[in-house]
DNA sequence: TGATGTGTAAGCCAGTGCTTGACAATTGAG
DNA sequence: CTCAATTGTCAAGCACTGGCTTACACATCA
């Protein structure tokens, strides 16, 4: 049986909305959005290449300029994280029994 | 009016519930629960203690050892995060604007 | 008595989040 | 054409974090 977390579903880095979808409607430089957002132009570009994380303090920024608050992009980054833990831990969860309440 | 992130909620760290409620009911010694996650014995009590998050690895042991999975526990490690990000940046926060869709 | 558990502290290490600075290549306005 | 701005990427640095080991004093209990 497949892993419930899995669910078939690929696992979706914010970065790859951000600049697929987002950053092309928005229709303004990087350089500006990066200057907006108060962040340096290279942690934006290493956001959309999927190399950092959005971390809360990031999910709020964005979830600002884009006017759909902070939790969208910080669910996506939890689902990937988790994601990525499972493939590295996996088998260790194995071995951690699920206790029963006294 | 107030901030609709905080809704008067105060911010609980994942570790609080885990001390005061789920290992209570487990009735084990930590050193045991420890050696069981496959962690150290201070790196358990630090997350009990709050000094260290929930990362996306704990979440996944955790929720295993419960039975519960791990998206509790890294849901409220999210909302815990975001209210300290809030509190930490949220004056520079108001100087981002929202963009309008081109 | 000795083994086990509790709580805390100190120090270490690898990794991470984010920064600045620099570079070559490309685009666009005057 | 020319010059300024944008793009994409690399390298190095810095402060901090997640997790570990080791250690200590105290409490509990077979």
């Amino acid at each position: 049986m497949m892993n419930p977390l899995t669910k078939g579903l690929p696992p979706i880095h914010p970065g790859e909305i951000l600049r697929e979808d987002v950053l092309p409607a928005l229709g303004r430089p990087k350089t500006e959005i990066a200057r907006l957002l108060g962040i340096s132009r290279q942690t934006l570009y290493d956001i959309l290449n999927e190399k950092q994380p959005v971390t809360a303090q990031m999910a709020l920024r964005i979830g600002k300029m884009c006017g759909n608050g902070p939790n969208i992009w910080l669910n996506m980054q939890k689902r990937y994280d988790l994601r990525i833990a499972e493939a590295e831990i996996g088998d260790k969860l194995d071995a951690i029994p699920v206790l029963q309440v006294a």
